[in-house]
DNA sequence: TGTTAGCACTCGACCGAATAGAGTGCTAAC
DNA sequence: GTTAGCACTCTATTCGGTCGAGTGCTAACA
């Protein structure tokens, strides 16, 4: 069913409406705020109507409406309109490339915060089909070595492998060369059984040791399924009454603080692809504790099989508009800064 | 001037009733609680000399006393009595050693912060003399080397160096042995203008090599001055209402997100050397948004010359006596676990 | 001289009634 | 189909009153 223009009207009015004030609008409110001329008795009529199909509710009876969960879906798939304003100032933010990875994350979720007044989070790009580069074993010690990897991302790994025998210039130098001609290129599922075989063979009376660097290397990698989550401006959601509750607040901040739960909006969301950037309101959330949030995410693209996610946090009556436009440009702004990581080098 | 030894022990059953409740306390409830055997009227002239003295103050007029930091501060100086009890457990949770850095410290804030209910923090160890043990130089790209750093204290870094000229293996080798016979057990205040003109003059043709080398040292190494902080346990603050309200409350979130606030704390412990626990109260703290908190600080030395430091935040009614046990314990767990560390290598 | 019982007093917390005001739904007129 | 008007509902706020915890002071007591 169809809603005809004189309601979205008043509906997308509603909502921008209490989008600004966080409280619930009257039918005198709208009567004034749109161009319809129409008086609030005719509106009043409208509302009746909008809160029967079910796009707002009353809080209590004598009191103005809110949307509901389904108003503002239908607001954020079909009446919203971008605006391309403040795009520019992010961009100089961002510009000036910090050149540890960590860091540069960090400051996105901290410009996204301070942007939009939200709570956001980050996570840092996981690798997807993450090919070997480059193996190094240095003896550092007597009786320890340090193996150091790096995969096709350009991201570098370090381990510390502690060894009984101790190995000659000699020796090293051939298992370098024993582990890179073999491994270099390989994805790490690529690894088997049978390979880790052969290459114990080769490495003849040190086999056991590639067994330990081979653990070491799959290890490594597989750190990184843990992923990091940087979060930033968690204190926002004290700027909006629905939210800081004690209880809520409570919960919310736990929630950011255990990042792990915030891992789920990821998964969920990793499954799309690169796709386009994603809504959740109220309910729709994976994660319960923020079913009175709505987020906004996005997945962003680091070079190629690298993917992360950045999301947006804040209340149901979030500006969708501007966390939408705002999550396009720095996904844009990361995709791109690879490029031009390439380019430099 | 020195309390009796009647005054000392109200003072003390104040404080302890004040801990548990969080209410203020009247004459009554210490009539009863102490071993003193006497009327609320004597408690209650005793309690005005507190009061005049400033070790207490009533928030209002009818109501009970609290204790004011002055007498917070007398209490942890001299009243406390730690007690051994939970030690144990603590110990169990941290035997699971986590072999990795971050790991490790996430773990003990967390471990710290479901112990004793409150926030807290932890700094990574910080290199105060820190000296290189190895350098490598690898060649990773045709445009690219990888120069790993190893410390004493078997901190590795990474850093890729773009180069514009290709080099051969027998140069890498070269530059890899002139950077380590040289650098090799050197602090890096150490290397100064001298020592790099003439590594460069050794290096010959590629001397502005070397002088990108040693930039990427220097650079690898200070990366640690703006130091990792990891929080845990921040929505603790919650659980008590004196610190609940939005304003303490977004405030203290705030103050916990950016960790480079809580960076005073830690500079300001340094300079003590690895001393002993120490107890800010209210005002005493050196960071204004915590006025209203107590914090237990301490350092841990994780091998020699590696210093970070561990803190307790929570309201002036904090149970000091658990707190600074707790602290003690996790202190000489994460000074021995370096101990271990090496024994297993 | 130190301790205690007793009492008047203070002040915040809590409760309920009264009021104001925002907003609605409905009806009747345009 | 639109609107003016009105009765009605419900929340938020305010105000006065009461309750009770706790105090300070005084006078009596050991």
């Amino acid at each position: 069913m169809h809603l005809d223009e004189r309601k979205m009207k008043i509906l997308q009015a509603i909502i921008r409406n209490y989008l600004e004030t966080g409280e619930p609008v009257g039918s005198r409110t709208i009567s004034k705020y749109t161009d319809l001329n129409l008086s609030s008795a005719t509106i009043r009529n409208e509302m009746a109507d909008l809160e029967e199909l079910g796009y707002i509710v009353q809080p209590h009876t004598s009191a103005g409406r809110i949307p509901s969960d389904k108003g503002y879906r239908l607001y954020v798939d079909s009446m919203m309109q971008e605006n391309e304003r403040q795009v520019e100032e992010l961009k100089e933010m961002l510009v000036e490339k910090e050149e540890k990875m960590d860091h540069l994350l960090k400051q996105v979720a901290k410009v996204l915060a301070v942007n939009t007044n939200y709570a956001t989070m980050i996570t840092a790009p996981r690798y997807q089909k993450n090919k070997l580069k480059f193996i190094q074993l240095s003896r550092v010690d007597a009786d320890q070595i340090l193996a150091v990897i790096v995969t096709e991302g350009n991201v570098i790994k370090n381990s510390m492998i502690p060894v009984s025998e101790t190995l000659d210039d000699e020796t090293m130098l051939k298992l370098n060369i024993l582990l890179n001609t073999n491994l270099n290129g390989l994805a790490i599922e690529e690894i088997n059984l049978g390979m880790i075989t052969l290459l114990k063979a080769q490495a003849g009376l040190h086999g056991s040791l590639i067994g330990e660097v081979i653990d070491a290397v799959a290890e490594t990698i597989k750190e990184d399924e843990d992923l990091e989550i940087y979060t930033s401006g968690t204190n926002n959601i004290f700027k909006y009454p629905e939210l800081a509750d004690q209880k809520r607040a409570s919960e919310l901040i736990t929630t950011f603080e255990e990042k792990q739960l915030l891992s789920k909006l990821v998964d969920d969301n990793m499954e799309e692809g690169t796709g386009e950037i994603k809504v959740y309101i109220g309910e729709e959330a994976p994660i319960q504790t923020m079913k009175d949030c709505s987020i906004v995410t996005a997945n962003y693209e680091f070079g190629e099989g690298m993917r992360g996610t950045i999301g947006i946090i804040g209340p149901k009556r979030m500006d969708y508009e501007k966390v939408v436009g705002t999550l396009k440009t720095i996904k844009v702004q990361l995709d791109t800064l690879y490029q031009k990581d390439l380019k430099e080098e």
